[in-house]
DNA sequence: CGTGTACTTGATACAAGTCAAGAATAGTGG
DNA sequence: CCACTATTCTTGACTTGTATCAAGTACACG
């Protein structure tokens, strides 16, 4: 069940049966979060760390206007709120976008994880630098390429993370989002985003039917994005 | 001279002599940076981590058109490459924004630092942690807030860094950074930064002669930014 | 004391937001 | 299975925040 993860972590350095063995100790029951549903609230403390198994879900931050700003899509295989392991009081909240399935695992119990297995505490350690790359990544396309370039750059993103845990091959794959949300992670208005991807269409760059995403032009969607996957560290490198 | 780091890792979380000495051990000697080099450049790979002790310094990406966006700007006591640790290729690139003095650390030696000192370890994991926070941050007001409140939200989050290691107090502190490089960091053009920071001033709420900002309204500052200092995680806690 | 860099201000252009309303879909209960 | 409802998507008209272009002023520094 905690396979997804495995695949992603196993594509950035060999994990050997031991670690997976730890990694599976430390997981506890799946569990069903309803869309909507909010998985980790902003500013409470938490014991316990979150691995999605299935599902969609959005780091976000409500103002005082009641605008939300998404700083991070989530998806099968990631560690949610690794992070509260060092840093307990969450800065964000964590929502399910979609239906989800999730696991936890203690703060305890991570704790003795990381330190009997230090190999894998790096790899740990090394996929919450990832997020960070992933933020930067999101604060330059945000600051300084076009509304479009945003767009094709975050729809690179998701194929690729998509495409290490098997829900995505061939350039086709399902992002279950509204134009709403959307908007709300590239930092647009829903109507802006609902234009942005006619145009894609308009090129023939892109189809999107219903969740479908079918990306037609690889090539043209990655120039657009100045997209260039090094920052999500998908190659083998002992760590 | 790595004072600063210590002073902050031990805002965080109590560091013994041990600590302290091991994390010693590990740099080498002061280096000094001239204001505009390159302290790391962009997709390189390195092979240790540099740690700042005096200056300013800031992440950045540039764009094929020749724009940048900075991500992140670091400051003295900062690792600023501590996730190269983990993730050896550079996505982007580390520019010193002042003349500045640092040292830097093999990877051989800080691997071996953490493998020893895992509480160590964890305080440094932490501190890449807060980077990702820092980034959300940045990403929120970027995305949701006006301009005027990202700026604020930027002099709020620069003066209590700066108050950690001494270099800020009764609100009043030196930023010696040009406005177009706080237009690089907030995503705005060169122009608007100045008419902000021109309204800020008209509104009596801070005054910025030469490097030297002095915040005569701190709360309203904090208000027009909605500036919450929880993600800095600057109170100690076991960790 | 001259020259480059940073700051400041004004005029104009444009990207993206807001408001509004209709069309398509998906979901729900009878 | 269909009618009813609620989202979500789509399009148009208009507004606004921020960028761009341009020119002048104030510093800093060699």
């Amino acid at each position: 069940m905690y396979n997804a993860l495995v695949e992603k972590l196993a594509r950035r350095d060999v994990l050997d049966a031991v670690e997976e063995a730890a990694l599976a100790r430390v997981l506890g029951p799946a569990v069903r979060v309803l869309a909507g549903r909010d998985i980790v609230s902003e500013h409470v403390r938490v014991e316990q760390s979150t691995l999605i198994l299935s599902g969609f879900t959005a780091r976000y931050t409500t103002l005082a206007n009641g605008r939300r700003q998404i700083t991070e899509i989530n998806l099968t295989g990631d560690f949610i709120d690794l992070h509260s392991l060092l840093m307990k009081q969450m800065d964000h909240g964590i929502v399910a976008l979609t239906d989800c399935t999730i696991a936890h695992a203690s703060h305890a119990d991570l704790r003795k994880l990381v330190d009997d297995h230090g190999h894998l505490a790096r790899l740990l350690w090394l996929d919450t630098v990832i997020d960070a790359a992933i933020h930067r990544q999101w604060l330059v396309a945000m600051g300084r390429r076009s509304a479009l370039a945003h767009l094709c750059h975050l729809i690179c993103e998701m194929y690729l993370r998509l495409e290490v845990v098997g829900q995505a091959a061939d350039h086709v794959f399902d992002l279950p989002l509204s134009q709403a949300v959307l908007g709300d992670a590239l930092g647009l208005s829903t109507v802006h985003v609902n234009r942005l991807i006619g145009e894609l269409r308009g090129e023939g760059v892109i189809t999107w039917v219903g969740a479908r995403i079918t990306v037609l032009r690889w090539d043209r969607l990655a120039e657009i994005a100045e997209f260039d996957p090094t920052y999500l560290r998908l190659h083998r490198e002992p760590t």
